[in-house]
DNA sequence: CTGAAAGCGCTTACAG
DNA sequence: CTGAAAGCGCTTACAG
């Protein structure tokens, strides 16, 4: 069977296909009933367009995800988030997981300016200071708009959907502070996250209000399980720390199996504070205090900058938007 | 600035752009000469194809990717992969959420013809037993491959990559018969679900063999933790089983989090068995030995066989794969 | 309000 | 091995 396309039903309507185009992209420059007799034509032959021919003269209705990786929760949820408000919008997603390479997230960029995309929604492999992928620039060269989530890098773009991470930190500083725990061991990012030097330093900024600075340790690891895991087991052979904070959903699962592994009793032997909610600690019985972050504001944020500014007519900057999180316990 | 094309190329290389279109697309009908000046030309000059016009006359090199949510670990691994493999095979996908939603999962599809995408790798939002949505006629009818993912209905496809349910309760039956329970409490999913009822009579299976089938409760719930939760909570005000085995990864969070909210201490007051693998249960320090999947070679085949039915000359059917699963303990 | 002409960037037979 | 012609399906000024 052949797909129908304009001239199709054209042909029925005793029209143009031009005219039919008008109908069914801009009805308000068709006469009334000119346009209802195509509308209805179009429904009865099962008309679908072909983004491919509207595409090459027009906008393409598509744009580009890409994210670090799909298996975190954080960034699964918030890719359902970003993918129903797009096509809510009429727009579609080309989908890629850099899965922290930055030759794949920058072979992805280029699939998608082969692809005509009308924006991008991307959340780098890293928010290392000195990570400035070249890219950047190609695109701002074509004016596609980037909108950069929840990792903010020193690059050109659009606007950037952001945590409001210090906030956090801060938060959940002055939660920990309503107990007095004697020894508190911070489990932080890399030291060249500024994820995690903003949850950090939003910490300090509760310990130090409490004079509490002098029971800290702080341990950095990545954003990872495996290395959160690998270094609190280590610090356990020395110490015995009353709480343990994880500055995010992975480096939290890492410690606790780190206790686990050391033979402690989750909530009993040791508790534990995190930025980011463990999913599924509810289903284990574990109390974590946490800081919960609004993932579905966070998508519905990124996709609305992002559509503004591909319907703007001038192509300029957006103010970057800062999401606060709230305790959950 | 504006975007390199072919003729941009032609002009340097004094041909035209036909012959720069086959240097790039299809090497061997050019002089080696010619084709290796046109080539470093594309490169230097950062020629970058423009996908739109490509897929308006031949094959759009994109596929689409519906799954029914991307929460779930079971399917946000399988988009990884799947996304993985097609992009490493020149192919890039066009990815939704279904979200259990018919309506969603059916303009998904459209949008899918409109891109004149290649192939189709689909995870229906049911398999219930009568569910056989219009929409895969008119695949057929446009020769677009359809692979089913995991989930198995009668409807005109390609080929389907399932697991092996039956085997996999068969399995699980076999590991829980190590034991000599009392009591023995399954959860499944919908009556109307073939995925759980084959799990299901893999299990029961395993159990008439010892002659344990009088030792059997069977809830059934569905493949989502709230209801599952709900139904064991209630069936626990009655009895307490010695084990309960949860037939999907989401049914046996919910069993869990009904013990908890029931005041049982997991693993000493209840012991839990599962198909899919619970991926932070190894984090909470509780052991559930379970039927784990391989979603790589899941995710693998699904693009392989579709790939290879699009470039199939014969767009005939492919035979389906079965995926068995193993004791993880 | 509608249409004729031209074009988006690429590819596909058909010649030579 | 290379090119001239035509076309993929749609849209965009420009006329009328």
């Amino acid at each position: 069977m052949k797909k129908v396309k304009l001239s199709d039903i054209a042909k029925r309507a005793n029209v143009t296909s031009i005219t039919v185009s008008r109908a069914l992209s801009n009805p308000e420059k068709v006469k009334q009933k000119t346009r209802e007799k195509i509308q209805k034509l179009a429904q009865e032959m099962g008309y679908i367009p072909n983004m491919m021919a509207k595409g090459l003269k027009s906008s393409s209705k598509t744009i580009g995800v890409i994210v670090p990786t799909i298996t975190n929760p954080f960034f699964s949820n918030a890719v359902r988030v970003i993918v129903n408000n797009a096509n809510k919008r009429g727009y579609n997603c080309l989908f890629f997981t850099s899965d922290e390479s930055a030759e794949i997230e920058q072979n992805a960029v280029n699939t998608l300016l082969s692809y005509n995309v009308d924006g991008v929604i991307i959340g780098v492999i890293s928010e290392d200071e000195n990570y400035a992928p070249e890219y950047f620039n190609k695109l701002k060269s074509f004016h596609i708009p980037v909108v950069l989530f929840d990792r903010n890098i020193d690059v050109p773009h659009t606007c950037g959907v952001y945590l409001d991470n210090v906030d956090s930190g801060y938060k959940l500083g002055k939660e920990i502070m309503c107990d007095d725990y004697d020894d508190i061991l911070v489990v932080s990012g890399s030291l060249y996250s500024r994820v995690a030097n903003a949850r950090l330093n939003g910490l300090k900024m509760a310990f130090s209000e409490k004079d509490k600075m002098s029971k800290l340790d702080i341990i950095y690891a990545d954003f990872n399980a495996e290395l959160s895991k690998k270094l609190v087991a280590d610090f356990l052979k020395k110490k015995k720390p009353s709480i343990i904070v994880g500055l995010n959903n992975q480096i939290t699962l890492g410690a606790l199996e780190a206790c686990v592994l050391n033979g402690y009793v989750l909530s009993v032997d040791m508790k534990f504070y995190s930025i980011d909610e463990i999913q599924t600690s509810k289903n284990f019985g574990v109390s974590i205090p946490c800081i919960k972050h609004d993932i579905e504001e966070l998508g519905y944020q990124s996709v609305t900058q992002l559509i503004r500014a591909i319907e703007a007519d001038e192509c300029g900057e957006l103010s970057d938007i800062i999401i606060r999180g709230s305790i959950a316990k």
